[in-house]
DNA sequence: TTGTACGCGTTATCAT
DNA sequence: ATGATAACGCGTACAA
């Protein structure tokens, strides 16, 4: 392996010359930059970058920890989506992303800890919030660097981008009433996440809007899964007195209710109307395509990751909660106005 | 920040028996051990990491670069399974797993070159051997260790881990000449990538067995997208003799040619059948149910980072291919046997 | 069983 | 404009 040194030797120079033609220091004389420079890349030397950040005391690191468990809040074009705009500013910010994987909860807040105690990473990037995370505050008492995508519990210490899940979900539900519907369901996820709470407030308050009371026996909750999608609207199909409409908190929870709806010889829209959330690509497959929230998940890991780096290199305070709007998309899964008034 | 000396300062010994305590040597006597053991996380000591990967001469950690175009060979789904099969064993084998996007492919090159040079990484997974690929002669010649997920170009000095392409595209490819098909249609993606080839291959392979002529007009090839299914099909159902039947190589491409199809006012599967390739969940949910093949990507992710870990860990020499076969799971878009012969 | 001394490859400080 | 030296935090011969 080449090092700086065999460079500074060739080069008839000291190490800490060839290391200041490499930051590209202004006081080196352009005669040897030139030579030094010109060795380098006859050698094929390239800085090792472990050596750099112990010295550095900074791996130039983000971490990212997924969850892989099926019952993710997060559907697989989640994670490609803000893959993809992280690794977008981390690329261009010349930051390493380091990723990781957890079946659990704990697993996932341990996984976290060790990147950052063991200073593999600079900071990391929380995906999916809980009501009651602990990880949070074991960052926050440590002083670990991290951002979350999504809405901190109460503790407004935290750095977040999230989308306006409250706004979305009333935009939503508010497109029903205005399609003249009454009894609306809502399929939502484990209410331990934060979203999910988030989600339901948007959809009580648009009940609240329009004057209606909120049925509680049209509220269920199960997994982001195409089977509990599947199983709650029977449940809700198979009840005294069935909605006309749904809305899911996730297009894969909406794809089950379409199965279940399907099955019960019921059309869409005619007979019920669904709305989905995240524009998963198969929305825009399922028939009758899927009206559904589109939120800009690139753009929140570009937010995000851009947001811990600034943390990181300035460590300034900017508008420490960064939330962006979604979108309705709306396609055939509600049919236009009911009935006339 | 509290090192491996504070701890021995504290415990009264020196920082080479913390460091002993830590690699759990045998010759440490059980008292000091766990006098140490219990300082350590008294004060939360955890080693750095950095500064072991360099006295180590190794990171500890694997690189994966994925791209991030459109024209992708690998859909999300992609994506995420193998991920999700190589932090599996990334993750019980105590490494780490470091992510890289890019653009396209030269920009890929360069950015796994660097992780590797800049001893960021100890080795690298490769998705999407190329037909010229440039970067593996690279890797080899600087005896950088790698294993490509796919079929190494023609050098054999490469480990690899593959699906069968060849002989899924066969059996996907027979199954329409056993319905009674005979005008059968390939869509294809880009020529560079190799199991593209492949699966041509395998396409061709099924007519010789057949006994019949290939019509180079029934070969289509576009990117991997539904655009490109959907322009191409059009052009195959304009064209003097329309195939009765069209073997996409990616679930997309098939969902791209649905949409011609029914454009066309054609049925599928009584008009014109089609088989799809990866098994994407939007196959499962599109009408017809899409036939098509099922990869075990997971397993694939699995295979490839244990091997490279091998490789790391041994140096040794194995199956150097290691190739997993895929399965044709089949729905409702071919139909069933056609006339009586 | 434990401590000493050195080195991993780099950068920063202080000289010159 | 450049060099010598120390330090980042840890592991390991070698010595004791």
């Amino acid at each position: 392996m080449t090092t700086i040194k065999d460079v500074a030797k060739l080069a008839g120079v000291s190490p800490s010359t060839v290391s200041r033609v490499i930051a590209d220091n202004r006081r080196i004389s352009p005669a040897t930059k030139e030579r030094v420079k010109k060795l380098m890349t006859e050698l094929d030397y390239h800085p090792n970058m472990i050596a750099r950040s112990l010295i550095n005391r900074s791996s130039h690191t983000l971490g990212l920890i997924l969850s892989r468990s099926t019952d993710s809040a997060f559907s697989n074009p989640f994670f490609s989506e803000i893959i993809r705009g992280i690794s977008a500013i981390t690329q261009s910010h010349h930051y390493n992303l380091m990723l990781a994987t957890a079946e659990d909860y704990a697993e996932e807040a341990r996984q976290c800890l060790r990147m950052v105690t063991e200073k593999r990473v600079d900071g990391v990037l929380l995906l999916a919030s809980r009501v009651n995370d602990e990880l949070i505050p074991e960052l926050i008492s440590n002083n670990y660097p991290f951002v979350v995508v999504g809405r901190a519990p109460d503790l407004q210490k935290c750095y977040s981008v999230n989308n306006d899940n409250i706004q979305a979900a009333y935009t939503a539900v508010r497109h029903l009433f205005n399609l003249g519907h009454q009894k609306i369901a809502l399929l939502n996820g484990p209410e331990e996440y934060i979203l999910c709470q988030d989600r339901y407030e948007g959809y009580r308050f648009a009940f609240r809007e329009f004057g209606i009371e909120n049925d509680p026996s049209l509220v269920k909750k199960g997994s982001f899964s195409q089977d509990d999608g599947y199983r709650l609207t029977l449940e809700l199909l198979d009840s005294a007195s069935p909605p006309t409409a749904i809305f899911a908190v996730d297009d894969l929870i909406a794809i089950g209710a379409y199965k279940a709806i399907k099955e019960k010889g019921l059309r869409i829209p005619e007979d019920i109307a669904v709305v989905g959330f995240n524009d998963d690509p198969l929305a825009s497959v399922i028939e009758p395509n899927l009206t559904t929230v589109r939120i800009p998940i690139y753009k929140m890991g570009v937010a995000a990751s851009t947001m811990i780096i600034d943390l990181l290199q300035s460590h300034d305070i900017f508008p420490a909660q960064k939330i962006l709007s979604s979108e309705l998309i709306i396609r055939d899964s509600c049919g236009s106005k009911k009935k006339s008034l």
